[in-house]
DNA sequence: TATAATTTTTAGGCTTGTCTAAAAATAGGG
DNA sequence: CCCTATTTTTAGACAAGCCTAAAAATTATA
């Protein structure tokens, strides 16, 4: 069965609130991060069930079944493949290539993204850190805890980012505070949440906002 | 103003019926190549008259305007390179990339295409010959002839084709009469129509309707 | 546990792009 | 120049996705 566009981005969707909040997935939920209205989230609930990608009942939220699941893991590795294409090979920054991708995910057909994975050489993960799922939809992803959960004096790399807007990375870009630098936990204050961390022998400070968004290995 | 994935068919099914017959265009002749009713055609006629983009008196048939043609230039532009881009990039052969460039051309990112168009190396031609835009939209093409048209003892260079069904261009592929080769015509038979020519030492005949899609630079 | 606030669904409508059937315009042959 | 065949347009419908307003269900609160 073919799916849309639109269901693409709502099996996208559904998929992504899921593994975040884990448990079942809200009409307003879906409608806030979609920039669409609750009424329209509930018509295309009822289509998506019909096709048996979603398990829905009325009231209660819901959760991808597993044909469901595959199709939303398939988009996500044709838009992380596209991310890295456009910046290992047309050189563009990480934080111009999310709309584009948003586009090109929904570009149908095995073979072209089977041959741009090879032609990228297999890659691990996209610009952002985000795993690629592999042509058989298995996705490892790894224990990544996020800044603002780190204590004084832990050491880490950064490693992914929650947070995807152009402003953000912009904004991590600027201040050096890109994939694969080293990290360590000068100071926490109490009273906003703000941290002191060491990049690059670099001290800086950055808010609650920014350190709850940013993804670190130890 | 933004113009829907339809409404850029449209415009490009325009621009080559014009610029093959030369005139103006017909409804049924839009209905024929996008498989479509009539009536729907002549709706999309409305609207796309409303924005400019045609010209259009009702039962006179249509032509593009300024406007209208650049865009259609655009989509060229694009369908063209991402083809370049599969054969080139991703070892697609030319028989198999025709489908997927009917949907990449939609995506819409002039800088994405100039990045492309760097990254392939400013290509001039197409893999079926035909010429790409430049990013100004000026598309500098070249007299070409058909194999009909040729007269016996005559050398060309095939150079395009007037068709790109994947059966054509697999027959073309299969005996051997690809881009770039060197032909000469050793007879014609009036009968029929069909040609013997000879390429790569080799003599073969090919049917009128062969000849007719077959594209030489003398 | 009753009431209030919030979330979700239903009802009814709109736009885009498609269709079929029927009417109108144009083109061609005698 | 008229009648017929063909082309094109109009009229009326439908599916997909979206909306607003109102009703129903759920959850929170006192
Ligand atoms: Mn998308
Ligand atoms: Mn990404
Ligand atoms: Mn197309
Ligand atoms: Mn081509």
């Amino acid at each position: 069965m073919t799916t849309s566009f639109t269901e693409e981005n709502y099996l996208k969707t559904i998929y992504h609130l899921n593994t975040d909040e884990n448990g079942t997935v809200s009409t307003n939920a879906i409608s806030e991060s979609l920039h669409t209205k609750a009424a329209s989230v509930t018509d295309m609930l009822k289509k998506l069930a019909d096709k048996e990608l979603i398990n829905y009942a009325k009231y209660q939220g819901v959760t991808l079944t597993e044909i469901g699941k595959q199709k939303a893991i398939t988009i996500i590795r044709k838009h992380r493949l596209w991310e890295v294409f456009l910046v290992d090979k047309l050189s563009f920054k990480w934080d111009e290539v999310h709309d584009l991708a948003e586009e090109l995910e929904h570009i149908n057909s095995e073979i072209l993204i089977n041959r741009l994975d090879e032609f990228l050489n297999f890659p691990e993960k996209d610009p952002h850190g985000d795993p690629i799922p592999d042509k058989n939809g298995i996705l490892k992803s790894q224990e990544l805890i996020t800044v603002a959960k780190m204590n004084i004096g832990e050491h880490g790399k950064i490693s992914g980012v929650r947070e995807h807007s152009k402003d953000f990375l912009q904004y991590l870009e600027k201040t050096g505070l890109t994939l694969g630098c080293e990290i360590h936990i000068i100071d926490k204050i109490t009273f906003d949440g703000a941290v002191v961390v060491g990049i690059n022998q670099i001290e800086q400070t950055i808010s609650r906002e920014v350190a709850k968004n940013i993804l670190i290995s130890l």
